[in-house]
DNA sequence: ATTCATCGATTTGCTTGACAAATATTGAAA
DNA sequence: TTTCAATATTTGTCAAGCAAATCGATGAAT
């Protein structure tokens, strides 16, 4: 008899009364900054034991849809999930899926590109100086030659962040920090190997000059010439890659 | 004295275990399938008791990180996130923001106005005759007019997961999933209230059109159109809404 | 009267110890 | 050899209690 691997049949209380719980905060009975009962209450209320309670209380708040606070005044309260926790969260598992391999560069670099080409333009309409002057600070200091290659590759994130923050949309703010972020080792990667500074730094005022002068076909074009070198950069690595697995390979 | 309301300067124990273990997953530490180190094994190795031990777990259960099973060959294993899983908490939470009003309804129907522009100009390139039948399938059960509000809504999903697919970018489909998803309450509404299912449709039909005949213009028109006419729908069920709530204001 | 320190009450954070349930392995019986 | 039951291992849950944080109240000193 070939092996059983249905999941589980048994759902672990723990994670029902989690379950339970989410819902009613999603259908609003239980409304944001509203005290839940106490863990001793609850475990009460569901016939359970406090450890019990509490695994399905630490499964929220890992969702970030809870806090906790000691004392008397103190106890456990839904919590609205800020779009940075949300992101971060969120930032971090796309980062373990693209390290496993789920994603492609190839697939990120497209969605990136495709996104950013919509960030630009929404950018161009709605850009302030605010914005614009992040992104000449960041040129700035990228042309620094003293920088190391983290600063340099951090300045890049913020270059980008700043162009997204530019289109006054939070929801775009919020799926491009995920494929920003996620890109982020595999370009320091390039840049660490490659360091082609000047390049990056010539695209960076291309791209805000289109910006000040609300230029979209220069825009456009910064863009896409940004990502035809990103993506010659990643097949580089990539071939890098394949070239080290093999040697590995060989080896043993 | 204000109120000294800093977040907490004490990480519970639990937190910066599950987050140690996290990295080291990320960090390629621990190996996808690979087995921890028992429950107890844990406990001893960080010098703390098992309950806590399971804290840190249960919430990288929650992330879909960890797998658990009983019994002399069972333990806690690395699992590598599905796209599923990823997005299925991805939308719960965006959910749980949109209706706690964090974005914006004409926020989230820019996103994915634009959006959606990028995946349809992805998926003339790319489409199959699959993706076709799929969307020309749903089309044409929606012209049944015996469906219920409900299918209406889960089929015009179905439509628009189609398009996506068409692009054959797992990161497209990855993003596109959280605005359908989170429009989805409140298309419902709009479809409930208003039930325009022929304007609906013909726009299904148009969209289905450009892309069989892979007309970049005429699919961009049709996007265009839908995402006006949703426009209207939202200004109307916000004025809807804002009315709504003036009269409770009224009243209490 | 006001302010400050101290103490107690309350709630989460964590520990210890134990038992229950599931499940792979092992060994004995048919 | 096959089948079935005992066994060992590991997670799931429970119970009771102490520790730490923190708010409110009480009392003392100014």
């Amino acid at each position: 008899m070939a092996l059983n691997y249905e999941p589980v049949v048994t759902e672990s209380v723990a994670k029902q009364i989690a379950e339970q719980i989410r819902r009613a905060i999603t259908n609003g009975t239980l409304k944001v900054d509203e005290k839940l009962p106490t863990e001793a209450e609850l475990a009460r209320q569901f016939s359970v034991s406090r450890p019990t309670i509490r695994e399905a209380l630490k499964r929220l708040a890992a969702k970030s849809l809870i806090r906790s606070r000691r004392g008397p005044a103190g106890g456990t309260f839904v919590q609205a999930p800020s779009t940075e926790d949300v992101s971060q969260d969120l930032m971090s598992s796309v980062a373990l899926m693209v390290s496993l391999g789920v994603f492609d560069l190839t697939e990120i670099a497209e969605a990136r590109h495709e996104l950013e080409l919509v960030c630009i333009r929404l950018a161009i309409k709605r850009r302030s100086s605010a914005e614009l002057d992040r992104m000449a600070a960041e040129i700035k200091l990228q042309t620094d030659e003293a920088l190391t290659d983290e600063e340099f590759c951090a300045s890049d994130v913020r270059f980008h962040r700043a162009l997204v923050d530019a289109t006054h949309n939070p929801v775009m703010q919020f799926q491009m920090f995920t494929v920003i972020e996620a890109l982020q080792p595999v370009e320091n990667m390039v840049i660490f190997r490659f360091r082609e500074r000047q390049k990056i730094i010539e695209q960076h005022e291309k791209i805000w000059r289109a910006l000040r002068d609300q230029d979209l076909a220069e825009a456009e074009d910064a863009i896409d010439e940004q990502m035809v070198y990103l993506r010659e950069s990643f097949a580089q690595a990539k071939e890098w890659r394949r070239n080290r697995d093999s040697v590995k390979a060989a080896v043993q």
